[in-house]
RNA sequence: UGGCGGGUAGUUCAAUUGGCAGAACGCCUGACUUUGGUUCAGGAAGUUGCAGGUUCGAUUCCUGCCCCGCCAGCCA
């Protein structure tokens, strides 16, 4: 039944308007099942967030179910720790899919049967010729293709040969199993199609039980059908696939009550690259760590980095589904991970290049204990207490000698806030040889306790600091954008690793953190106040990626000034 | 070159049967603020690819043109 009523933020799309249309028109029974079929030749990355976030919330949307189906026809590219990851990503997300998870090669003795079925009534045959021969003989776009001196072989000699095909009697692309449709049609997907090509190489899961194996064409709709798929919605390349799904729909004993295709556009996002050939190259080639670097579009990247699952989930339910091939900014990507960060981390404080501020007139040896809140988005998220001494650390970019115009943070004479501490005065500075400022001196006002002054003034600048003695050491990982270009796919004659960014991580050492962090456990998530959102390792303990800054209007105005 | 799918702010998407072109992100102002964060208020930003036609009225319907994407793997 159609459900008005679901809470959806996204804009309508046409998958959605269609799928209500068939439900409303009494279609499949009512039922709705869609299906999400990554091949398991690599990790899933934020486009693939785009199509699981569609079909599963579809699936929901209108009380049906999501099936995952591995598939899996090319032995030579496909791992089962592919699959294994491809599951835990999934579930990561968030989504629970219908069933156990399901594999074309499940499929594989029910394809065979239909291809000898095919054979049998005189639509399929064996083809001897290699494979440059059978591309030579398709044709072009406008040029109609030519039938292959094989295309009319007796039955009998087909199912023989198909026979031995599968019994292993010939080598790796001595002979073919195509569809006989009409080598002349305007399409060339439908020139005779191959549906079985031989390859003697172990599957990860049917082993060598098979040496031919279907092609995704010969597999897919029917896999669908299986499943009991009722709306299959895929990538806009597969349009021109779409008459050939049907085909074989046509053709084979299949129920009147079948899938249909559809077809959106995938997800491309700026300064990234988002094909599984591009990924694999970044991985392999080594300009990045794994597919799980924080850098990467994947989403084990985007784990490793700190993204919150809800995150990409609303961004993926916010862009909407089109037949237009576009390319997301990933600042939209980031204000989700922001908004969603921003209501949800913990504030934590942290120095990441540390500058001595020594309290010049609070008593030597004296610890106070400051109460902070934890997060002024979340009330329930209380109150923590951090030790204050004489000596601290502030960040480096929080005090200038000489301020510009619009810097209202500490410089000489200047009272700033010690955020949740006191009102302190910069009085003095002191240089090593070479004249530059290692330490800053100051008084505070023993009156403004908890950051709050008696009298009222103000402050224009309120800092983070740490105190000396209590701090632990963290390491930082400062991410940039992996590509210097927002789209380094698009330059025609470049090879987009051409625009690869020199500086995507810079490790920044030597930082310190209130004793509070030494808590955390691996892939907690935290704001650092007022410098950004960040995540502690999965692996090394210390160490902590920058998932996103916070807005940051003083790097504007600098900007613009500088 | 043929076929198919598309063109609406910078970007991604909306716009009931033809009825004043909207939102989000980004950008700019201002207010608030113990994060230069958040929040709030406001602003700039469009010849709806172009040219005709039908109509009181066209993003929407018709015609022609232009531009973009995809298709000639035994990849998916």
């Amino acid at each position: 039944m159609s459900s008005e009523s679901s809470p959806r933020s996204g804009p309508p799309d046409f998958v959605r308007d269609q799928v209500r249309r068939d439900v409303d028109a009494g279609s499949h029974g009512g039922r709705v099942q869609l299906r999400f079929p990554p091949e398991p030749n690599g990790y899933l990355h934020i486009g693939h967030a785009k199509s699981i976030c569609l079909n599963f919330g579809v699936a929901d949307e209108f009380g049906g179910s999501c099936t995952l189906r591995m598939d899996d026809t090319n032995p030579e590219t496909e791992r089962a720790d592919f699959v294994a990851g491809i599951e835990e990503d999934v579930r990561w997300l968030g989504f629970r899919w219908d069933g156990p998870t399901r594999y074309a090669s499940d499929y594989f003795p029910q394809l065979y049967a239909w291809a000898e079925l095919l054979v049998e009534r005189g639509l399929a045959y064996v083809d001897d010729q290699d494979a440059e021969t059978i591309s030579a003989q398709r044709g072009g776009f406008t040029e109609p293709g030519v039938d292959s001196p094989y295309r009319d072989r007796p039955v009998e000699e087909n199912l023989d040969l198909l026979r031995r095909m599968r019994a292993g009697e010939f080598p790796d692309g001595a002979r073919v199993l195509r569809a006989r449709i009409d080598m002349a049609h305007p399409n060339p997907q439908l020139r005779d199609p191959v549906l079985y090509r031989i390859r003697h190489a172990a599957h990860h899961r049917t082993g060598t039980q098979w040496c031919i194996y279907p092609t995704y064409d010969w597999a897919h709709g029917q896999s669908d059908a299986l499943e009991g798929t009722t709306h299959s919605v895929c990538t806009l390349e597969f349009d021109a696939h779409r008459p050939l799904y049907e085909w074989f729909l046509d053709h084979l004993p299949i129920p009147a009550d079948r899938p249909h295709q559809y077809e959106f556009a995938r997800l491309n996002v700026t300064h990234t690259v988002l094909s599984k050939r591009r990924l694999s190259a970044l991985v392999e080639g080594g300009h990045v760590d794994g597919w799980d670097d924080p850098r990467m579009p994947t989403l084990r990247g985007m784990r490793r980095l700190g993204y919150p699952p809800e995150a990409l989930r609303a961004f993926c339910n916010h862009i909407g589904v089109a037949k237009v091939n576009g390319t997301n900014e990933v600042e939209l990507l980031e204000s989700f991970v922001r908004d969603e960060l921003n209501r949800t981390s913990t504030r934590r404080m942290a120095v990441l290049r540390p500058l001595r501020l020594v309290v010049e007139n609070y008593p030597e040896g004296q610890v106070e204990q400051v109460e902070v809140v934890n997060n002024p988005e979340d009330p329930s998220a209380g109150t923590r207490l951090v030790p204050f001494s004489r000596e601290l650390w502030i960040d480096r970019d929080d005090f200038l000698e000489d301020p510009p115009a619009k810097f209202y943070r500490l410089a000489p004479g200047r009272e700033v806030r010690l955020r949740a501490a006191y009102f302190v005065r910069c009085t003095d500075v002191v240089r090593d040889t070479s004249g530059e400022v290692v330490e800053v001196r100051c008084t505070y006002d023993p009156a403004t306790t908890g950051g709050q002054a008696p009298d009222g003034r103000k402050v224009k600048a309120t800092i983070h600091w740490v105190s000396v003695p209590h701090a632990v050491p963290i390491e930082a990982r400062l991410y940039d954008r992996l590509f210097t270009e927002p789209h380094p796919d698009a330059h025609e004659g470049r090879d987009p690793f051409d625009f690869l960014n020199p500086n995507s991580v810079e490790v920044v050492g030597g930082a310190w953190a209130e004793p509070s962090l030494a808590e955390l456990a691996p892939a907690d998530r935290v704001q650092f106040e007022r410098v950004g959102y960040f995540c502690v390792d999965t692996n090394v303990p210390g160490v902590f990626h920058r998932t996103v800054g916070l807005r940051d209007d003083w790097a504007k105005i600098r900007g613009r000034t500088a």
